[in-house]
RNA sequence: GGCCGAGUGGCGGAAUUGGCAGACGCACGGGACUUAAAAUCCCGUGGGGGGUAACCCCCGUGAGGGUUCGAUCCCCUCCUCGGCCA
């Protein structure tokens, strides 16, 4: 009696495709190439989500397909491994956060092997090898070794670095200085969240509403040195790069919101004493713009420079350094006290929209360019010293941030757009209300009566002339925090030079490259050290202070992010074991650009903005041979846990209809009316019924219910595991499932009834194919070596022709229910062409590749399909002689008729006119016009 | 608040992107096989109405409007849900 039994056969075509390494890569693309690649995962403790297959299906299916069509695929997997719960762990359990993480990474290979991935295993890396990040380590020497030249627009070695006069006079140590500057990797002071009662620095993600996310204890924002990486240099250039690459517009578009470009212009306000304007208005006029103003005047950065003669007042960021230079005796107390309490706040808290605006009076003034006339100049938090220039020039009539300040503070308002035909035109006019928008320029002096486009061209380009201003291209997208204080990620290979009395003289000298790789040292426990700096700190003094050529070091303590490993780990698969270089170059031009890389939606700002980063200083600098990685891209959507209906209850006991009821937060529900905490309950489906749009209770129909299906999580209990899938219904039908749920990018919700239907059609292919009651494994008496008669033939041609044509847009689900339909069609038959059967294993195999592999096996084949051909379709086999058309009468169908497949337009309506109901619909009505579309239907429009 | 996406049977979804709405699957109902159940196989299944019957008619893709011979698809307004950012 062989049954299908996947738990029996799925292993052993696991160990045949191992044993025979079908699906091994050869170093070198022998043909066409394929580069199908997965966003590999962090190996976590909880083991695989059924979400990570659905990706990593799609990518086999791709790659098993390209496989089958005489491509050479490149199909490798990995693990992102340094991250903060094995970190954690180590802490708890004082164990090398290594073991734990070995521990996942096993789990995670036992997992993908069981689900029958044609990955190249012999390439598989973790970020946390150590032969993988001495050259994460590598790569951060070349980012630190080149500047980027804004002439050209191109990275380049640091060597090439012009040195101005001046600098070179100055001596080494200024060059130095210089060079350091234009890195792009560079050190700054940055705030980190620091937890005295923990002892350590937090993560931004640890950090809830000021206080620690494990104990609730308070958390302050100490400044730290930390590594930087110039990402904003590459903004136009990673801006520019979308538009030649194939990924969905909404990503592109997050993307480019991300970077921000905007376009406005630098202005400089007078701040020196009254007396000194007309001067410095000359030397402006002479000498024109600077790089850089000098003490006398504040720059600012605006996107409505057509506003300028309604800015009332302007406002630095706490941190600017022009901050203690505006100060007067009366408010220096106030303004540091306030610049102290901003700095504690992270950005996000300061720049909310609702929030009430801050700030303070600095006691100076400025001179607006425009006019001439004084301008308060004020310190508020709402302007973060990190976007433009640090300063702005307030508009409160037409920025909905200004207004705000400008109310609280009782600054002058003065409208400069008249917004015409605005249904709110006098309240904005009267400074009541803020207008954002575009319109007509008034009250601006010579500007008057110009619309909002023209007026920012005009006043630019007259402040330019003065030497006042000029314009300037600006970008939300900040210099990338390269640095973590953490003990598990990759060590920076940079060592501090020491002075004598064991401080760093601030003289930094990079690993050098055959000193490479600098490994983690070995910590005897991983408890916080309870201070500021990077736990590597406690790191054994060997470790710490090397001596090179009598010189004494400090390494550098703070590690590496988690991005900086998946910045780059789709080049080292391809070349995994080369110990000379990260990937040798001829591998590397012949495998580049990824062909399909698919991941989830999260990734789709940071991680791929930061790989391409990466990737275009490579290209600069020589190392890659494509300016972009990643040519085709897709997001697989959400798989959401099995849809739930949800009742609520009050305190009594009562229940409360859906539609009275708002949540607060996570799991919190009150009753809208009364504010009455309710209770939410999972109603069983045979509770409940469909009435109208909603469902509601079977018992008490007036209380509607809420149907949906919620994110998989612990704390909810809806999380599927594939362990079970796979034991229950098999991994055949976990893939086939996946694919069947509805389309890739769709988030879609999980149904166990699902994953048994799909396996039920595993099992009919099963019986169509195999003799269910015999003893032993032989085909079923249906199949036979006739030819297919012609309807068959219909039927495997088409399958073929959809089905290749459903893989090549990634819709698998029609796919899939095509091979349903094929299936349903060749069970019925009593004889079943063995080439038809052979043909249809060849498109089930993507996806079903165990069961498809033992139906190949058992059909006469001795090698595995994975290198088997393509089916192809014969379109003459598909075309039928006749076909039916559908005829309406006024747009509506009444009848259809049978006609040659190639009728044209006159043989349509003649056969359409003679049709018994047509004749009778037509001979009340006068036909005023006939549309026909030959193939497809034939409206008749009457009167 | 801004941006992006989505609303189609009891449920997941399909529809060659302007041309027969609901393919395929689940669930459900009826039947066959069985001592019985499971498994399997066959039939039915958007809603409403009419007919002894083969069949026929009306409504129907979140709501309202528009363009068109014809709209799930295009345009306008609105509602709901989801995601990301703030």
């Amino acid at each position: 009696m062989p049954r299908y039994n996947p738990a029996e056969l799925e292993p052993r075509w696991q160990r045949y495709w191992e044993t025979h390494r079908c699906f091994a890569t050869p170093q070198l693309p022998a043909k066409k190439k394929f580069y199908a690649l997965d966003m590999f995962p962090y190996p976590s403790g909880d083991g695989l989500h059924v979400g990570h297959p659905e990706g990593y299906t799609a990518t086999d299916i791709m790659s098993r397909f390209a496989r089958m069509q005489g491509a050479s695929v490149m199909h490798p997997m990995g693990f992102d491994a340094f991250g903060l719960p094995a970190e954690e762990h180590a802490i708890r359990t004082n164990t090398p956060p290594r073991v734990q993480t070995e521990k996942n990474i096993a789990n995670f290979t036992r997992q993908l092997k069981m689900l029958g991935f044609s990955y190249d295993w012999d390439r598989v890396i973790a970020t946390t090898d150590v032969n993988y990040f001495r050259w994460t380590q590598w790569i951060f020497l070349q980012l630190y070794d080149t500047w980027f030249d804004v002439q050209t627009q191109r990275g380049r070695a640091i060597a090439e670095l012009p040195i101005p006069e001046s600098v070179r006079d100055a001596g080494d140590d200024a060059i130095r200085e210089y060079q350091d500057d234009h890195r792009l990797a560079y050190q700054t002071y940055a705030p980190v969240n620091w937890c005295a009662e923990l002892g350590t620095v937090l993560a931004n993600e640890e950090v809830k509403d000021g206080l620690s996310e494990v104990g609730n204890h308070p958390v302050t924002r100490l400044p730290l040195r930390q590594w930087m990486l110039r990402i904003t240099a590459y903004a136009e250039r990673l801006e520019t790069g979308l538009d030649s690459l194939d990924w969905p517009e909404s990503i592109k578009l997050l993307q480019r919101n991300w970077i921000g470009r905007s376009t406005g212009a630098e202005v400089d306000f007078y701040i020196g004493d009254a007396l000194g304007y007309e001067a410095f208005e000359q030397r402006r006029q002479s000498e024109g713009f600077p790089r850089k103003p000098d003490e006398t005047a504040l720059r600012v950065y605006t996107t409505r420079p057509d506003t300028l003669y309604g800015a009332t007042y302007l406002v630095v960021a706490p941190e600017h350094a022009a901050v203690e230079r505006l100060v007067t005796n009366e408010t220096r107390d106030a303004v540091e006290a306030y610049c102290e309490a901003a700095g504690k706040k992270s950005d996000l808290d300061r720049t909310e929209l609702a929030k009430e605006k801050t700030g303070v009076f600095t006691g100076a003034y400025a001179v607006n360019p425009a006019d001439g006339g004084r301008v308060p100049i004020w310190v508020a938090d709402y302007v973060l010293a990190t976007y433009g220039t640090g300063a702005i020039m307030a508009v409160p009539a037409h920025d909905e941030r200004d207004f705000a300040f400008a109310r609280q503070f009782e600054i002058p308002i003065v409208t400069v757009v008249d917004p015409g035909e605005a249904e709110q035109r006098n309240s904005i006019l009267a400074g009541e209300q803020v207008f954002a928008g575009e319109g007509k320029t008034i009250a601006s002096g010579p500007y008057d009566g110009m619309q909002t486009q023209e007026t920012k061209l005009k006043i630019t380009r007259d402040l330019t002339a003065r030497g006042l201003g000029r314009e300037a291209v600006n970008y939300k997208l900040r210099d990338w925090l390269f640095s973590r204080q953490r003990f598990w990620g990759e060590p920076f290979p940079i060592l501090h030079e020491l002075n004598e009395s064991g401080e760093p003289n601030g003289k930094i000298r990079p690993v050098a490259e055959s000193d490479l790789p600098v490994d983690l040292p070995q910590l005897d426990d991983y408890q916080p050290h309870g201070r500021v700096d990077p736990p590597l700190d406690k790191a054994p003094e060997e470790w710490l202070f090397p001596v090179i050529d009598g010189v004494r070091y400090k390494r550098e303590t703070n590690t590496m992010p988690q991005w900086a490993g998946s910045c780059w780990y789709y080049l080292r698969f391809l070349d995994p074991h080369n110990n000379e270089t990260l990937v040798d170059p001829k591998i590397q031009s012949a495998w580049m650009p990824v062909d399909l890389y698919i991941g989830g939606a999260e990734h789709a700002v940071l991680h791929l903005l930061y790989a391409r980063f990466w990737h275009k200083v490579l290209f600069d600098r020589g190392h890659v041979s494509t300016e972009e990685p990643f040519q085709k891209l897709v997001n697989q959507g959400m798989i959401l846990g099995q849809v739930e209906l949800t009742g609520y209850r009050d305190e009594t006991g009562g229940w409360v209809s859906a539609e009275q009821i708002r949540s607060i937060d996570a799991g919190r529900h009150v009753e809208t009316v009364n504010g009455m905490a309710v209770q939410s309950h999972t109603v069983a489906p045979e509770d409940a019924e469909k009435k109208g749009e909603y469902f509601v209770l079977r018992s008490d129909q007036s209380i509607r219910l809420e149907s949906r299906a919620h994110k998989m999580s612990k704390s909810r209990g809806n999380v599927v595991n594939p362990d079970e899938v796979v034991r229950e219904y098999g991994a055949d039908a976990l893939r086939l499932y996946e694919m069947f749920m509805g389309p890739l990018v769709a988030t879609k919700p999980w149904s166990m009834e699902g994953v048994s239907g799909v396996r039920g059609f595993l099992d009919r292919v099963w019986r169509m194919i195999v003799d269910e009651r015999s003893e032993s494994l032989v085909l079923n008496a249906s199949v036979c070596d006739r030819d297919l008669s012609e309807g068959q033939a219909r039927m495997l041609h088409k399958t073929i022709k959809v089905v290749t044509h459903d893989f090549e847009t990634l819709s698998f689900n029609t796919a899939i229910a095509r091979l349903m339909e094929f299936t349903n069609f060749f069970i019925k038959e009593s004889e079943r062409p063995k080439f038809a059967m052979e043909q249809f294993v060849l498109l089930l195999a993507p996806m079903a590749p165990h069961l498809c592999e033992e139906l190949w096996q058992l059909l006469g084949h001795d090698q595995s399909l994975a290198n088997a051909s393509w089916p192809e379709y014969d379109e003459t086999k598909i075309a039928e002689a006749t076909r039916e058309i559908p005829v309406q009468v006024k747009g509506r169908l009444r009848s259809k008729i049978e006609v040659p497949a190639d009728a044209d337009a006159a043989e349509i309506e003649a056969v359409a006119r003679k049709d018994e109901k047509i004749v009778a619909l037509l001979s009340e009505q006068e036909v005023v016009k006939v549309v026909v579309v030959p193939g497809r239907l034939i409206n008749f429009v009457t009167r």
